[in-house]
DNA sequence: GGGGTGATTTCGAGGCTTGAACTAACATGG
DNA sequence: CCATGTTAGTTCAAGCCTCGAAATCACCCC
């Protein structure tokens, strides 16, 4: 069974080089003496590792602090110019191509509208391609410096090179995503559900942030969520874990989209919201019509706010998190007035144990988080594999 | 942060002699160069530690076998004599405390009858260390062999070495099982809960065997459950995830003992079928009760399929698992005569792309199987650390 | 300018895995 | 019965890696 990791007294360098490169990128600018505490590295590793990470340009020296009495700490950080990732949103109605650099700064963005009855896999990914190129010409990036592209899609992704996208809203059975890409471009290519990218926005940069089990749950028009494991989005066998949405709440409940009964989805969508309170909205008015229900005080809202806490409280039993977050436009909206009455609503149904009603929060980031969490896709992947060597030439 | 493993040159052979003997241990007897292609160690490597396991009497050889042409390949496997572990199942009626070689074949038992009604603490502590020193003396093992302590307990265990438990069926609030035993042993112990630990020898050596991404719900008079994720129980923040029997199923339906309402458990526990049923039975007759109720076409034994197969979808959406297994005494009735009913009721309630209705089979092992479990838990613990050196000296 | 004090670097030591070359242990065929 | 072929397992030098200890650095303070 147990085929794990780290071979070789190679492979021990690789690891212990990400490692470092890491603990560097979410521990802010830091000297090598606290590197050497954070990774559990000695003193004299961290340092000629250190030194191959600044002969590599992947790291760059970002002034210096005072040590009381000794020699000043030299502060270190990845080096944002490096390499830059693009991150693709493939949302209802816009192809969104953005490009950032390793800090995550958005360097230049492009948008293509798309007639929402009609997307068309060849035309997506015409969009995306072009997309791609016009970001890269747009930055003044050299083109060998992107890393990747990454590309939140809505719906399942399945595993392997050909990146079958199966996605109801877009009608979408199994498009080949990836391979419709890779026809057009030799750039890595990492696609994945645009739930779980926009969940490890949140993760990285968010209010998931520091946080090694969580559960970020999106609530939009539909739902759907990314479930953290040791710090990382767990996937499960067929990449195809994580559908918070269809977890159920009510047997034989609502009817969903998806064909089955009483999904959460089926409930708290905001289509379902405001469907269950009699209102008819277009996707483009769901937002206001949603936020006019709150205003409204409905009952409808109330009964939201139970059944939320119905289904984190079995998210809560079955994983054990340590956060919760809430995100997606409509969670953001209910959330910003309802937080404590959902953490009430969740208690009232979990053991006391394992539950800490303030472990349930607020999303951070906005929800043009899709594509800046499929860029993080690109950047993952580069920590892990890349990190040993660099891919391109350095660029001095 | 990525404070992750490995870092010097011999963890590096710490962990891949660790690879090697789950390989064999798992692998049968297997000749060293078949655990070089299992493992992806060289030859040279395998040769050498082999030597290693060998001189340490960890491993011993095992006949060999022609290979047509050559040198005939010597089998080698785990010496089952090298060590042995102590399973406790901390039940409802008895305490029972067996005593298993490495290869997981039973030398003693022995079993304490608890007053159902009063689970004193203490006593059931005692209850452990009597039948600890009971069946080493029984078994005529070597006290220095015993490599630890296992100990499946009904409800939740806290991390840390006190071992906190809370178990409502015992109204234990906070007991520090752990903390009680150590004054009276200083065997390595591990407390967990009885369904992870019955979970555990489903995966090690039951109908979950070979999957890394898998559930085992167990339903007995209540339901529990283990979740397996990259091979291994996944235990969440606080050691608490896994509450299959917590999950919700019917938003604000009918009140489970935990307190809340809806849970899978207020529905499917054998206790709560046969209440649902109009049945009342004490806990020595449920088991008649339920077959009679089966053998009797109730519409509740088809509404209770239905409801499984609600709580089953939810599983398989969060988790997208490999293979879940049903277990416990209640499971195996029902799923002994309806396992296909209950993939098709799963099935309706499931998008056809993350689930496989064969993927839901019955577990292997009868009810005994807590005490098992919570053996592997000193096995899977000795294979992590203590497979660098033994910790007693060698018996030649 | 000298001493003090942490941060970093240098360097030899001890370990690890590996490929290549070797040896062992059988089958076969003459 | 011996030469040959074939596969399994072992030995060994080479090349890496991390670490502790001993410098070396780069400041502050007096």
């Amino acid at each position: 069974m147990g085929t794990s990791e780290r071979r070789t007294v190679r492979d021990l360098r690789r690891g212990n080089r990400a490692m470092l490169l890491r603990a560097l990128y979410f521990g802010g600018p830091a000297s090598r003496n606290e590197l050497s505490g954070a990774t559990g590295l000695s003193a004299a590793t961290v340092s000629t590792m250190t030194a191959d990470l600044l002969a590599d340009n992947l790291v760059v020296e970002a002034g210096q602090v005072d040590s009381d009495g000794g020699r000043p700490r030299v502060l270190l950080r990845v080096n944002p110019a490096y390499g830059y990732a693009v991150g693709v949103d493939v949302g209802e109605t816009r192809v969104s191509v953005e490009l950032f650099d390793l800090e995550m700064k958005e360097h230049a963005r492009a948008h293509y509208v798309v007639r929402s009855a009609r997307h068309d896999p060849e035309l997506v990914a015409r969009h995306i391609l072009t997309g791609v190129e016009a970001v890269i010409a747009e930055s003044g990036v050299p083109a060998e410096r992107v890393l990747g592209v990454g590309v939140g899609v809505p719906g399942i992704v399945e595993p392997g090179p050909g990146a079958l996208v199966r996605a109801k809203t877009f009608a979408w059975e199994a498009v080949p995503l990836g391979t419709l890409l890779r026809a057009g471009t030799s750039l890595p290519l990492y696609v994945d559900n645009g739930a779980k990218t926009m969940g490890q926005a949140e993760l990285w940069f968010g209010s998931g942030r520091g946080t090694r089990e969580a559960i970020i749950v999106l609530m939009g028009s539909g739902i759907g969520g990314t479930i953290v494991t040791g710090g990382t989005i767990y996937r499960g066998a067929g990449r195809a874990a994580g559908e918070v949405g269809h977890l159920k709440i009510v047997a034989g409940g609502r009817p969903c989209r998806c064909g089955a009964r009483g999904c959460l989805e089926a409930y708290l969508g905001a289509e379902a919201i405001l469907d269950r309170a009699g209102i008819v909205a277009d996707s483009a008015d769901e937002e206001a019509a949603l936020a006019g229900l709150l205003e409204s005080g409905s009952p409808v809202i109330r009964e939201s706010v139970d059944l939320l806490g119905v289904g984190l409280s079995s998210l809560v039993h079955l994983f054990n998190p340590e956060r919760i977050v809430i995100g997606g436009w409509a969670g953001l909206m209910l959330g910003g007035r309802l937080l404590d009455e959902i953490r009430a609503a969740t208690a009232a149904n979990t053991l006391a144990q394992p539950f800490r009603p303030d472990s349930v929060v607020l999303g951070r980031l906005g929800p043009d988080a899709v594509a800046l969490g499929a860029a993080t896709l690109v950047i993952e992947a580069f920590f892990g594999d890349a990190a040993l060597r660099d891919p391109v030439p350095t660029i001095a």
